[in-house]
DNA sequence: CTGAAAGCGCTTACAG
DNA sequence: CTGAAAGCGCTTACAG
């Protein structure tokens, strides 16, 4: 029922709670017999030692904080699915909390898991973030941080990430290899820096092949958030303004799919009058028709790779070693599909 | 820097320890002044009341456990949003794990959290858990359980659920209604309730029509796991067995899109020569084409009512009032799209 | 090989 | 109004 604590096994066992509790670590100098008296006993009664006893005692707690924009969404929630599965098996919990994309609620977060004593934060931050203090706080406090996906390039940590600038420029490359020859670009929030960094890399495929730079050919996200609804409305806009674009490099899967709800609604055929390329490779991308020409983005990877890295720094500051901050950058692959030619 | 403590607190200020701590909670048998100067005191010094030592204090640690089968599941990731929302507003953090669809490893994940001291657990468990010692484990020990979803319907605690039987009822009964003649059913892994509830749904609309049920119109997931490979498996099998059939109520969207994909490439149309609903109304099912008629399962309010009703019995256990165990069932809708008639 | 003691940082019943 | 003291349950340096 109510738990059970060293005391009540050393007064049973007429010994001391230090001997207890170092018969039950193993420690070198406790007799064999004493151990396995103390074993047992634990094990019949159900030992757990209590946690915030130990937590208190060994300043850690074995837990990390994971801080995410949103957890409705095929890459995050992979992500999520990695750093679960490594810090399960390194015996570290998780606690996860949601940022919204908010700066506001993101700081506050900070605080909480800074406030709960975790021993380390792994973080992919919001789009309205510019400000880095509550960031650089956990690093100056001594806590480890490993940024993913959405870094702050200028603060120092650890980093996990896909080159977006290559992949961008692969998929753009895609629709020049496949015969586009006027192509737009639907890049996302002004201020995101996958959004940048993709853009960057839209712009150096159309250089590279000697094609002019148009800026009216860029759309921009109006809404803030990367949706199903904006790929629509950005699609019906670019057939507008332009007739005669027949490839398109979208920033995420989900805008893309908005993108060819809205063709398909209009009758516009893709590939055949238009090419799309998406970027992630959510699953949904692969069971729509046509099925979507994407950027894979190894979301699993990335979320075992942050856990590892961390996991990596929390040893190091054990031993107080110096850390060494490390950028870890995974390959992404062009994923070909039906939605270009 | 390195953290802040009452006990500086009070050397700085000459006052004892007890007196900065009763300031900082605002108790009323401390002075004004005194208060004043210690809150003062520990805003400048940014103090942080360390978390470990007011849980071994209060026995409490303001965090709860969420295990879950599955984390990159539209319907699941819906819920943890739901909780996580409502954890923050009344202050709590939430430690998430992934079961996998494992008993084992659920086993093993209620004792981490157990171990850890978490104040509170929420689960939906594993398709494959058949003995639940592990979950009345939590009750005997005093800690409030709420299951949601994936619930084991003789254990004693509050459950927020939908009513599944109910919900494949109306699927079904809306294939009836727009004219199905001959309905089959995908109904997922044997064994699990859910699966269980929505067959028998099926089948009582079935009887309530004067349909001869016919069990060889339904399907079993093989695989053990609702995939999308499922669903084009059994669509193909479908077609082979039973040329007749117009009608087919599946367990589950993701199923449902698998089979609607092998239709497509079979040249089968629907809702023309078969009409389909799903289950779950993920997001994907509105956009792909044909759109998928579905029943839509509120993840997002599941996940609000089941922290809803486990901080309810937390504050029970705490003024010590007996806890009233609550059955909650939420409303679930269909929603008519294009796959059916 | 065993145990007494100090201490992690806080809370709270009690004394003054 | 303030403070000394006990205690939450553990760990570990030290003494014997």
């Amino acid at each position: 029922m109510s738990q059970v604590t060293l005391m009540q096994i050393a007064e049973k066992l007429n010994i001391s709670v230090s001997t207890v509790s170092k018969a039950l670590k193993d420690y070198p100098d406790v007799s064999d017999k004493t151990k396995g008296l103390v074993k047992e006993l634990a094990k019949t009664l159900n030992y757990q030692p209590n946690a915030f006893a130990v937590n208190l005692r060994t300043k850690e707690s074995k837990t990390i904080g994971l801080i995410i924009p949103a957890i409705v969404h095929h890459f995050f929630s992979n992500v999520i699915k990695g750093i679960l599965a490594q810090a399960e098996k390194k015996g570290y919990l998780v606690i996860i909390l949601q940022s919204n994309e908010s700066y506001e609620l993101e700081k506050k977060q900070i605080n909480l898991l800074l406030r709960q004593r975790v021993d380390g934060i792994l973080i992919s931050i919001a789009n309205t973030t510019r400000n880095f203090t509550h960031l650089s706080d956990v690093i100056t406090q001594g806590k480890p941080l490993v940024m993913f996906d959405k870094i702050a390039k200028i603060l120092e940590c650890s980093k996990v990430v896909i080159d977006d600038r290559k992949a961008a420029k692969d998929a753009t490359q895609h629709l020049i290899d496949t015969g586009c020859k006027r192509i737009a670009h639907f890049r996302g929030p002004l201020l995101s820096q996958n959004s940048i960094d993709r853009f960057l890399g839209y712009k150096e495929a159309l250089e590279e092949n000697n094609f002019i730079y148009d800026s009216s050919l860029v759309y921009i996200c109006e809404c803030g958030d990367s949706s199903f609804e904006e790929g629509k409305f950005n699609a019906k806009k670019l057939l507008q303004d332009h007739k005669d674009v027949d490839g398109v490099f979208i920033n995420t899967d989900l805008v893309a799919i908005g993108a060819l709800t809205a063709f398909a609604e209009m009758g516009i055929k893709v590939p055949d009058d238009i090419s799309i390329v998406g970027f992630s490779n959510w699953f949904m991308s692969s069971v729509i028709s046509p099925s979507l020409t994407t950027i894979n983005q190894p979301g699993f990877e990335m979320g075992k790779a942050a856990f590892k890295q961390l996991h990596k720094e929390l040893k190091q500051r054990k031993k107080s070693k110096t850390v060494v901050y490390e950028k870890i950058i995974l390959d992404t692959a062009l994923v070909k599909r039906d939605s270009t030619k």
